[in-house]
DNA sequence: TTGCATCCTGTACCCGGGTACGGGGTTACC
DNA sequence: GGTAACCCCGTACCCGGGTACAGGATGCAA
C-alpha cells in the first residue's frame, strides 16, 4: 500500500544523504510531499529525477537559490520573469569569465615554473619575477 | 619615534580589514610583530608585501593553510621539502582541471541556449533535451 | 506481537575566509 | 593635559551547502 517511496529510497536512488532531502525540502527545492498515516514523508516517483535535474543544475553552477528559482519558474510558467535561457546566458558570462580568470592563473603558475621560482618571498623581492603582485610597489623605504 | 606600522597603516597600504592581519597571524600567515609599550603591534615594513603576496598567492589558487606554508617554507628553507616549484605545479594540474570542467560546463550551458530550453524540468523529461541529466535513467514506471 | 530498521523533529556542528561587536587601554596632536 | 582616533582582546556572527546527533515514533515482516 506505499503510495510513493520513503525518503531512504529517494535519497538511495539518487546518491544522496537523506537529510539533504529535508534540507532541500526547507531551501524550496523540493515540494513537500505527502506523509503516510504516522507523519512519514512519501515521495513520488518524479522525486528521483527532480533530485538528479538539480545536482546537475549545481554542477553547471547554479546555486541553490537560483535553482530553486529555476524549478520554481517552471512549475508556475505563467509570470514572464527571465526565463532559463535567460539566466543560462548569464550564467554562460559568469562562467567564461571565471574560465578567462584561470587562464590568467594557469598562464602565471606555468611562468613561474619556467624560472624555476623556489621561495614566494624572495621572488617578490627579485624584480625578474614573473609573477604579478598586484602593482608591487614595493615601496621598501625603511627608515 | 614609530619603530613600525600600526596595524591601520598596515592594513589601508595594502586594502585589507584590519581585522583581518590578527586574523593571519592566528592563521600564521603573518609573524608576530613587535609591540609598543603600551602594547599595540607594530610591522616591520615588508608586511605590506608580504600581504600582497598572500593576496597573490591567494589568487592563484593557494587555500591560506598552503600559502601558510609556502611563506614558511621560504622562511626556514632548510628542510628539502617539497618546493614551491612542485607545488605550482600540483596546483597548475588542479587549476586545468578546473578549467576544462567549467569548459564542458560553458559548452553545455551554450549548446541549451542554442537549443531553447525554457524549463529545466520539462526538458529533463523530453529526449531531445542537451543537458545531461548523469545518466538520467528516467525510470517513470507509475505504477 | 515483537523486534529492528527506518523515519520523525529540532538543534548543533562542519568547512573556509573572514567581519562585527563590546568594553577598555594607548597614541598623537593641539 | 585634554580628547579624538586608534588599537587591544575575546567572542560571536556571516555566507553556502550540507551533515550529525539525540530522543522518540512508525513501518513492516516474521
Amino acid at each position: 500500500m506505499s503510495e510513493g517511496l520513503r525518503s531512504g529510497e529517494v535519497a538511495e536512488a539518487a546518491g544522496v544523504n537523506p537529510q539533504t532531502l529535508r534540507y532541500y525540502e526547507r531551501r524550496g527545492l523540493l515540494e513537500e510531499p505527502g506523509r503516510s498515516l504516522g507523519g512519514h514523508r512519501l515521495y513520488p516517483p518524479g522525486t528521483v529525477a527532480t533530485l538528479r535535474i538539480i545536482k546537475t543544475a549545481q554542477g553547471l553552477g547554479f546555486t541553490l537559490d537560483e535553482v530553486a528559482d529555476l524549478l520554481d519558474l517552471g512549475r508556475r510558467r505563467h509570470a514572464h520573469a527571465p526565463g532559463l535561457k535567460a539566466r543560462a546566458e548569464l550564467k554562460l558570462a559568469e562562467v567564461e569569465s571565471r574560465i578567462s580568470d584561470l587562464e590568467t592563473i594557469a598562464a602565471t603558475l606555468r611562468t613561474a615554473i619556467a624560472s624555476g621560482c623556489e621561495d614566494l618571498a624572495a621572488c617578490a623581492a627579485d624584480p625578474r619575477c614573473p609573477i604579478p603582485f598586484t602593482g608591487l610597489t614595493h615601496s621598501e623605504d625603511p627608515t
